[in-house]
Parts: structure tokens; C-alpha cells; sequence
DNA sequence: GTGAAAGCGCTAACAA
DNA sequence: TTGTTAGCGCTTTCAC
């Protein structure tokens, strides 16, 4: 496929050059006069020249690129956060390669993998909640790749990491039901193996012990898939609903579990917030709107991707091999709609 | 970047073979005799190697991989059709690099650019909004890139083109209203340039001319940047409000307009459907528990996306030059809620 | 200041 | 059946 196929030779050819001094004007050498890169230059605008990234690649070792894993891009947080990703990327002249891992290990192997074999620079990825084994990452990088991880980071890997206060956002959203006057607060996560989901549980956890409430464990639901599979949401909540005593209010741990709850608490004509009220992580735009309107801890999501971006290319640019890695750690924000309504007067 | 960087080369000196027998080797070529092919095949196992995708698009010309332009994947329809088209690529052997023109022209032509240069095979495209003038995309075309467009497709190129009845889905989205008792319906949709706006509008028109219903000017609004500009669609909005007689409900003709309608006329405290009713082009998986739950018009957006991957890789693959293209035209379904609830008892 | 030539990893025509 | 070689488009060393 070479289309606008105009390569350095033939710049080379029609300017009476070598094929070098060309590369070199279109590289801005010192050894190359003036006069010269301004005619290689302005013929090489006038025809619309651009490099074979491909070539280059191959020549240079490396391709200007970045590599993303998310779990899914049907996902507002994702999409947001990989807006982010492009923003600074494009800022600082990389282009983005997304794939989707669907949460499955599987398919989270076979993406990074892809993106290898593209030479890819660096690689940004948000760990699915089926991964439990990070050696395929791990073996990465010690052959070089710089990674940062966000939203779903691995502690078995020292690099950079962004993610959010999640402790607190759960502690927060937690205290919020507590302080509305719901006392019996379950909570619907994802796997236990991945660390969003522990932090959440931790901050759920901490909210209702501080408080002097005691922690049922039949309170707490873990979706393996993370919602993606709708059957073990409402398992999940079908359990929930008939413990003793019932839940007053749920606090769901990401996006996809908080609006398919939603969902199925309409399905089974449960009422938010009358029959149970309802927090969930959540970036979806249309939380105003939803019925009712949902109370949601939201993430920085842009700002995710930018700060992860901007880490990794750090880390792409740097000279020396970095060695002190940062843990940025966001602030989330509790938006209070009608979902969790007081129950006090 | 050169992680498990095991070569061609590297095989043939540790099998004291030459590169091109190992090469022909992995292809399967039938100059090579079984034993050496098993050698080198078991011995590429083993040591995990795999060929570099740079090299080989440099010297083939050609990626295995299809460039995706849309306007945003923040969108629940593209994210849905990149799934279709990810699923379909896949089970082909090619890859995909997602875009977002985020509707603006500029960007759709850098993006379209930078696919190029990444020599794509193939290009799957709705053009953003803002896009006029589609000459980028026809001289690519006639330099032999295979371009199938979908969802906001361009007459000016005879290609594949996989849409949806707009047409059908407008119109009987327009009848619905009229039958649940609403008479002064306004329509709010994108750009007048957009193949999509128009199909949609005739729709409209078609049913209330139909109906006997004299087509109102005033009740027709264009939003040129498709809703991403909050700003137009709130304008939109008030102007309508301000129109004699006032609407009683309201066309929106796509996702991002739908959702965001919907949100302005919360803000407005216009209640729906009693001030005005709702009826939008929307895939979100939240119209149930929206509110008002949302009257939408679906589309298959999976199946739109696999559609089009399998006529792009058809054209790839294909021998011969094709001269006959085909027009690809799914159905929608309109998915009755309560933002258009009868006004008749 | 400019050019010749090697080479990135791979494929394929041609030679042996 | 296997090997030699040229070349995809580019960068870069070294020579002129």
C-alpha cells in the first residue's frame, strides 16, 4: 500500500541529491547547508512528503507510539481516560494503539503481545479482572518496555502508577449512606485479586467500623467478571435481597456493576432508594438523568490518562534507566444525587 | 524495541541453516523438506518467536491491520460497532487501530493521515460532521485503499456503505409520536452535510406529510458540531421553547444529541413527557432506567460493525479490481418507554 | 557540504 | 531442497 507514495528517493532523484543528503535536510543536519534543506524541504512540502513509519521503525528501534489495554472502551471511565491518553500523546508527537482485553487473561496476553510486535515505545494498561498472573507484563519489562499502570494497577510490578484515592472514595460514599441513615450497607466489587477492589473494600470496610457498625461478610459480593456477566450481578443481588436483614443500601465498586445494578433493580421492581438505596463508582454522564438520579463517586478520568501519559513518556525520554517510581494517587469526588436520599426526615 | 527479540537470522545460525530457508520454512513453502520445516518450526516454538510486523509490512506493502475512524468512542453506538468490527477482524487474523475524529475535519484528516502512513489495508470510516469535503478520502480511494464507510457514509464515493434505515427509523419513530396523540413534533439532529441528518429528516417530513401535518421550518434544528457543543444544542432547545405553538415533543436523530437533550431539559425543569416528549436515535444500555425511561430508536451497531469489516476484508482479499459496490441497509427498532407516553387517555 | 554504503528484519526471485 | 542476493524506506557512519 504506498499511497502519496513519495519516498526520499524520489526527492533524491528529482533534486539531483543522494538519497542522505535528503534525509539529512528533512532532519535538519548541521552538515547540510542551507540552501540545501530549504529547496529538499519546500519540495518535499510541496509533494506532501511524509515518512514511512514503518521504515523508520525498523531502522530506529522504535515507533512514536504507545500501546493501551483497557478492559473496554463501552465504558465511560475508559473512554474518558483514554481521551486524556490522546491528548498528551498527540501533544508530544505519539500516536495511541487501543485494545480491549474484555477483562479476560486471555485476551489481555494476546493484546500486549500484539503490541509488542507493533514496537510499540511504552504501554498504558489498566489490568482485567480475570489477569492474576502479571508475569507477562513483568517479563516486559525487564527487557525494557516502560509500562504505567492505572485504575488497575499490580503491586507485584515497580513502575509508575496512577490511580485514585479509591480507600477514601468508598470511606466517603460510605459515610455519606451512613450519615443519610442507612445502616445495613452491602457492597458489590469485582475480583478480590485486583487492587481497585480491595482499596474499595477497605474504604467500605473502614467507613462502617469507624462508625462502630459490624462488618457482614454476606454484605459483600464479589463479581468475578465485573459486571460483564449480567447472570453473576444478579445472583449477586438476589442473595442480597434475601439476607437477614435485608440491605438498606449498596455501594457498587465500578462503573459497569453501578449501572447494571441499576438496571436490574428496575428489572425487579426494586425501588432506589426506597427499598435500597444506591452509591456506585461511576463516570457515566447521564447520572442526572437516571431515575433516579444516581449519587456517584467519580473519577478524574481525563486527568488519568494525561498524568499516566505524561509518566510514561518520562520514562520513553529519559536517558538513564529510571529507578524511583511514583504512586500518583487522584482524588475522587462524591456527587450526591436522589439514589441515596435521606431516610431521616 | 526489541523484547523476545529472537530473529529469522538468529534461527538460521543456531540451525546453521539460511535466512531464507527459515523463512520459507515458517511459510510453509513447498521447496523446504519436511525435516528442516519441522526443525525450524519447533525450534521458532520454543523460543517464542515471532515475526516483526514492521519488516514484514515494509517489504509486503501491506499490515494486516485496518484502520477505524469514528467521531468518538465515548459514544455507546461506535463502541458497540468497533466491537462488531474487532470481533470480525480478529477472526480473520487482522488487527484494528481505533480513531476518534471527535467531528472535527482537520483531525479526521490527520487521523486518515497517520492510518496511511501505518500502512492499513483497509479503512472503515464515518465521516465526522464538520466534513465537507471528502476529496482526501477519494484520492486515497483511487490509489487503491479500500475504504467502507458506515453510519455517516459519502455519495460522492462509490464504495461498500453499511447505514441503517434512517429513513424507516425516523419516520416510524415520527408515526409513533402522531399515534400516542402528539402533534407539534420538532426535530433536533446534526449537520445539514451528513448523509445520516438528511435520511433522517425525510423520515420526519415523510410521516407528517403523510399524516396531513404541514411541516414546520421553525421546528427543525441543526446542530453543527452534532451535540458535542452543548452551547448549539441548549440554543436549540430554547429557541424551540420559544416557538408558537410551542412543541410537544421533540425527534432527537442521534446518540450524543438524545442523551444530551435529555440532560438540558432536566436542567430546564421541562418535564418529559408531559412539557415535551422524547424520542431519540440512541443505543445506551441505560434507557430503561433513565427518566423518564427513553423511547429510542436502536440500531444494530455490532452487526453494522461486523458487516462492514467483512466487506472491507472481501475487497482486500479479493483478486480482482471491484467495480460493483454494494449498499448494505440493516433495520432499526424503535423501543417504546415512557418519554413518549400517550397523551390520549 | 555531499554522497556511498551498510543495515534494521523480512520476503522472494534466482542460482546452485 | 537449500542458499545467495536484492530490496522494502529510512538513518547513519564514514569517506570524499
Amino acid at each position: 500500500m504506498n499511497f502519496d507514495a513519495i519516498t526520499i528517493r524520489d526527492i533524491a532523484r528529482e533534486l539531483h541529491l543522494s538519497v542522505s543528503t535528503v534525509s539529512k535536510a528533512l532532519r535538519d543536519s548541521y552538515e547540510i547547508s542551507e540552501k540545501t534543506k530549504k529547496l529538499v524541504t519546500e519540495f518535499a512540502q510541496k509533494h506532501n512528503y511524509r515518512p514511512n513509519p514503518m521504515a523508520q521503525s525498523l531502522k530506529k528501534g522504535h515507533s512514536k507510539s504507545i500501546g493501551i489495554v483497557v478492559s473496554s472502551i463501552d465504558n465511560q471511565f475508559f473512554s474518558q481516560v483514554i481521551n486524556g491518553m490522546e491528548s498528551e500523546a498527540y501533544s508530544q508527537g505519539y500516536n495511541v494503539i487501543i485494545t480491549q482485553s474484555h477483562e479476560s487473561y486471555e485476551l489481555e496476553v494476546q493484546n500486549v503481545g500484539h503490541l509488542i510486535h507493533r514496537a510499540i515505545d511504552g504501554l498504558l494498561i489498566s489490568i482485567a479482572t480475570e489477569t492474576a498472573d502479571v508475569e507477562h507484563l513483568r517479563r516486559l519489562q525487564q527487557q525494557g518496555l516502560p509500562i504505567v499502570f492505572f485504575d488497575r494497577v499490580s503491586n507485584e510490578i515497580d513502575t509508575h502508577k496512577v490511580i485514585v484515592d479509591n480507600l477514601g472514595g468508598a470511606y466517603q460514599a460510605t459515610m455519606h449512606l451512613l450519615a443519610s441513615g442507612y445502616k445495613n450497607i452491602a457492597h458489590i466489587t469485582s475480583s478480590v485479586t485486583s487492587s481497585v477492589t480491595n482499596q474499595r473494600l477497605a474504604g467500605y470496610v473502614d467507613a462502617l467500623v469507624e462508625s462502630g457498625i459490624e462488618v457482614n461478610e454476606q454484605y459483600i459480593k464479589y463479581c468475578l467478571h465485573g459486571g460483564l456477566n449480567l447472570d453473576e450481578l444478579e445472583q449477586a443481588i438476589d442473595e442480597l435481597m434475601q439476607t437477614e436483614p435485608r440491605p438498606d443500601a449498596i455501594l457498587t465498586a465500578s462503573d459497569r456493576i453501578t449501572t447494571s445494578t441499576m438496571t436490574l433493580l428496575h428489572k425487579k421492581n426494586i425501588r432506589i432508594p426506597q427499598d435500597v438505596a444506591l452509591v456506585g463508582f461511576s463516570n457515566t454522564v447521564l447520572a442526572d438523568v437516571l431515575n433516579p438520579s444516581l449519587t456517584s463517586v467519580h473519577q478524574p478520568a481525563f486527568e488519568i490518562g494525561r498524568k499516566a501519559t505524561e509518566m510514561l513518556l518520562s520514562i520513553i525520554n529519559s536517558k538513564r534507566p529510571i529507578t524511583e517510581f511514583e504512586n500518583v494517587v487522584l482524588p475522587t469526588e462524591l456527587f450526591i444525587r436522589s439514589s441515596s436520599a435521606s431516610k431521616l426526615k
